[in-house]
DNA sequence: ATACTTAATGACTTAAGGGTCATTAATGGG
DNA sequence: CCCATTAATGACCCTTAAGTCATTAAGTAT
């Protein structure tokens, strides 16, 4: 009894073609990482890879909306779900939520949209819609309540959410760069979210 | 009387094309912009163009290199230079300095080292050394001078110069991204710059 | 002037890699 | 069991772009 050559896996075919395709621009970036190789990956011809993405390009966007779309409902829960206060939530989930995003696929997708947004608006505005604008906006709301509350004071901070934001770019973008010379990016992170506070504080 | 068809000028050819190199860069991307469309814009041949760079790889070293060297000095000559407090070195000239980056060509350089570094370990190490443990060296001594005057006292933030830096990288990332969407990138410096006084004042 | 050196050219070669398509074979319905 | 359907293959095509080189002509020394 000979097995099969192949087997028909309809379903599941689009989804190891992007988790191969996330592997291979993880360590090559897009534009070296040729079409093939993400075949060969994923175990499969380069012709049935053409046959679920139309173009290199349509794949590179499936992928980063694969690895995005999982993780937004995650961010939104996290914001409602605390009874803390403000201050006890950025030092609890937050601060910890931040130290997990360097070395997460996140990273990846933001190396790969540097790399790449200048020649993909539309990617651009799907990562502002689902990311950064919500992201931005949590953490306003965030602020707020602890104004309202009167944990903090009002201060340019409330308009200027990217604040929390750069060490975590920052870390990200050292560990690209920089990657073997080593930056303790937890407590860049954690020294940062106690300087705003400080800063912010009633 | 016939103008010459071209000039022989073996001094200015390599400084032009990393010129027009850099430019293309900017606009494109390494990888996305032709070498023709370099010399193009050079007003020179693809043939002398390789006469004075073996590779493409290496003219685009050329480049970051000819960006990167003219700034070394004038970032080293910053920080001697000033009979100021600490505290008013950081608020003048060193405000003004890193607001002046998310518009200048080293945002340019960031993003095709961002690109790029994974590829060239070599260039890597030349950023290292020139560029980012020279002024990571700096702040730390300019922190340290504060202590030693009495203006600071001592913090996590002695260990982590990368905390003045995070800033900038974030609003040049954000230019990068989110060119149009525009994000007040003066104010956040200098709202941060204001956070790390008043955490580390003594 | 003449001969010589070399800066400069641009048509050509070559390789790589994105994308296609005729062919094969797994699968499911009748 | 057999046929129709279509998932899957992989050899092939074709464009693009890096890199070469025989040739030309600007500058220079004799």
């Amino acid at each position: 009894m000979v097995p099969p050559r192949y087997q028909r896996r309809k379903q599941d075919r689009p989804q190891e073609i992007t988790a191969a395709a996330f592997a291979a621009f993880a360590e090559k970036g897009y534009s070296a990482t040729k079409v093939e190789e993400v075949a060969r990956r994923a175990g499969v011809s380069k012709g049935l890879l053409y046959l679920y993405f139309k173009t290199k390009e349509e794949l590179f966007k499936a992928v980063i909306r694969s690895v995005v779309a999982p993780r937004i409902d995650e961010l939104a829960r996290a914001l409602d779900s605390s009874e803390l206060s403000a201050e006890a939530f950025i030092r609890g989930p937050l601060l910890a939520f931040m130290q997990r995003l360097p070395g997460s696929p996140a990273s990846v997708v933001i190396r790969l949209m540097i790399s790449e947004a200048p020649k993909h608006p539309d990617l651009v505005d799907y990562y502002w819609e689902n990311v950064a604008s919500r992201g931005l906006g949590a953490l306003r709301q965030l602020l707020e309540r602890g104004v309202a509350k009167g944990e903090f004071r009002d201060s340019a901070v409330n308009e200027l959410p990217q604040l929390f934001v750069a060490p975590v770019m920052m870390s990200i973008v050292w560990g690209i760069v920089f990657a073997e010379r080593s930056l303790d990016t937890d407590k860049l992170i954690e020294t940062h979210l106690d300087m705003i506070l400080a800063y912010i504080r009633a």
